[in-house]
DNA sequence: AATTTCCCGACCGAAAACGGCGAGCAACCG
DNA sequence: CGGTTGCTCGCCGTTTTCGGTCGGGAAATT
């Protein structure tokens, strides 16, 4: 049984929370490229623990209060898929990679372009810090959530801790 | 005459179970492709022995107490459907097979699709294990009861015996 | 009725297409 | 000259497409 809630956050707009009851299975961007459109089979459940904490969690990242989570993953996608989303949620939080050394970490070094496919495929947005892999050249590249959502997400990160500076 | 009953299981939905007096000749899911719908004709009678056999063995199964059926299996179908769900009945509770092996078995290497066709057709669902067929790949490929009971039936073997690990 | 024709699957393997990449190279512009 | 932009090409995992395959049932034809 999948439980969903919707988490508004000013910062950068409505997420898609999923759960299969135990785990958090999905964070998407509304309404944006690989979103799922929600099945009348799933129950829309805000007060779940798993998407409670998510959504206690997430907002304090983004208003820069946390640096890391500590909610429950769920694992999915094929073998690649899986050691390129676990590499990518090992980046600690305000550093980057290149989707080159990725896929260098991942144990497969040529496979640079499969690595930036398995990325935008990451099921779980800003939880597995997708956006803290970018270009060779350090540009953005590409995100789920637009450009311009990576870009605001990397400035958090870079200013942080927030107001010390 | 036919005689008929409805199995409620918790684990897969309810079951048709049919007979012509002597053997099993039917296990459909209700509702579901390939169910017959029940004439007028047939009676409704869960006390004939046979199915209070099956609706005594089939529960117990599912409830991972038991691994085969005794139940006197009706045989039906064109030659080669006949073969094919002969073969089927041969694969050991626990294992799994391809449709390409399948075929090879029933002596026609070539006839791998006919051979999913006939899978499909299968008269006696769960009692001819036709749920332990599957894709050269590893998936399920498709189910008369739908994929999830598929898998939730080949969890269930695998992960035999129950409580005992 | 007996045949023929046609279409449809619970398949499978090979080949092509498709990305959130990178490096190399030519063309262009102050 | 640098610096930038816009190709082309090779890279690799995944998904999609395309044939080739064969039995069965329904419809069209003898």
């Amino acid at each position: 049984m999948t439980h969903y809630s919707i988490l508004n956050t000013a910062a950068i707009g409505d997420l898609l929370l999923m759960t299969d009851g135990s785990l958090l299975t999905g964070v998407y961007f509304m309404g944006r490229e690989h979103a799922p459109t929600v099945p009348p089979a799933w129950r829309r459940n805000p007060s779940h623990p798993v998407l409670a904490l998510a959504a206690e969690q997430i907002p304090a990242y983004l208003a820069g209060q946390r640096t890391d989570f500590t909610v429950p993953l769920a694992e999915s996608g094929t073998t690649f898929q899986r050691e390129i989303w676990r590499q990518i949620a090992l980046i600690p939080f305000g550093q980057t990679i290149t989707y080159t050394e990725l896929a260098r970490r991942a144990g497969n070094p040529r496979a640079v372009r499969a690595a930036g496919t398995a990325t935008g495929l990451n099921p779980l947005s800003i939880v597995v810090p997708c956006h803290r892999v970018i270009g060779e050249d350090g540009t953005p590249r590409g995100y789920a959530g637009g450009l311009d959502r990576k870009q605001r997400l990397l400035a958090l990160e870079k200013s942080w801790p927030l107001g010390k500076k």
